[in-house]
DNA sequence: TTGTGTTTTATTGCCTCC
DNA sequence: GGAGGCAATAAAACACAA
């Protein structure tokens, strides 16, 4: 395209104004000052007489930019709102309406869509955004609400704490080496499950063996039959809430009854 | 008054549709 | 291939603080 640039004459009569890579000022193919001669400028937002008034231009010419009235953005605005698309006629319609190039019109609702789609860009920033803030308060209260099941699961825990065998009790030679008792096994065991941290969902036998018994999702199967004797953990069920899903619901599942693996027995 | 940031008007180049 | 739309950009007009 042309590198230099061209103005509609301020008159709004169709005359096209150019400038070319020198900075003159043509009008209609002829010279008609430099740029440095067009520093007259009439004042932001005249009034629409001031705009139309022929001898007004006489003395202003000619203009480089220029900013619409209010009454005429006021015009494009409403007409905007009715469809934010020109047609043809409703282009030309304006543009009389107007005293404008047709050009100019549909350059107006060229940047006006623009405009538009920008707040609505940031409309829809907002809403993702509280939309957001509201699921991390959320997170926060059930994470509050996890820590709270969790030290109440822990004081529990110590209250079901076998007691040292005594020097009184003595040593039972058939059985060395004692199995915890069933429901404190799962307590350790949904302790585990509540765990936030990522590692939380493996169970490892605690006693140093390392051997993965668990990828999380499937432990209980070892402990059927204990599953009541679990105090203060609840499900959400149990409550009637029907918001979310149950924390534990997947932990109470009974599963089907499985053959028990090598030393992992209950007895 | 002047420097700086924002808004508005307009151009350019590319893309799509008919 | 021309018309029209859009994104990116330029530049003038304007607002405002220092």
């Amino acid at each position: 395209m042309d590198s230099g640039r061209i103005f509609f004459d301020s008159s709004c009569n169709g005359n096209l104004l150019f400038l070319g890579n020198g900075d003159s000022i043509f009008r209609g193919g002829s010279r008609v000052m430099n740029m440095g001669e067009s520093s007259k400028r009439r004042p932001f937002l005249s009034t629409a007489e001031d705009l139309y008034d022929e001898e007004y231009y006489d003395e202003q010419l000619p203009e480089k930019k220029r900013r619409l009235t209010p009454d005429q953005v006021n015009l494009l605005e409403k007409s905007f709102e009715e469809e934010n698309k020109l047609e043809p006629e409703r282009k030309t319609e304006l543009a009389k309406k107007l005293g404008l190039q047709p050009r100019q019109v549909a350059i107006w609702f060229q940047n006006r869509r623009a405009r538009w789609k920008t707040k609505q860009l940031e409309r829809d920033y907002d809403q993702l955004k509280s939309s957001y803030d509201s699921l991390v308060s959320n997170y926060d209260s059930i994470l509050k609400e996890n820590n709270k099941l969790k030290a109440e699961l822990i004081s529990l825990t110590e209250k079901l704490q076998p007691k040292e065998p005594t020097q009184e009790e003595g040593f039972d030679m058939q059985n060395p080496n004692p199995t915890p008792a069933p429901c404190l096994h799962l307590i350790m065991k949904v302790e585990d499950r509540l765990s936030t941290g990522s590692n939380g969902s493996a169970v490892v036998d605690e006693d140093g063996r390392g051997q993965l018994l668990d990828s999380g999702d499937s432990y209980l199967q070892y402990q059927q039959g204990c599953l009541a004797s679990v105090e203060g953990v609840k499900s959400e069920e149990d409550e009637g809430s029907d918001e979310g899903g149950s924390y534990f619901s997947d932990v109470f599942a009974a599963p089907e009854p499985q053959e028990p693996v090598g030393w992992f027995m209950w007895p």
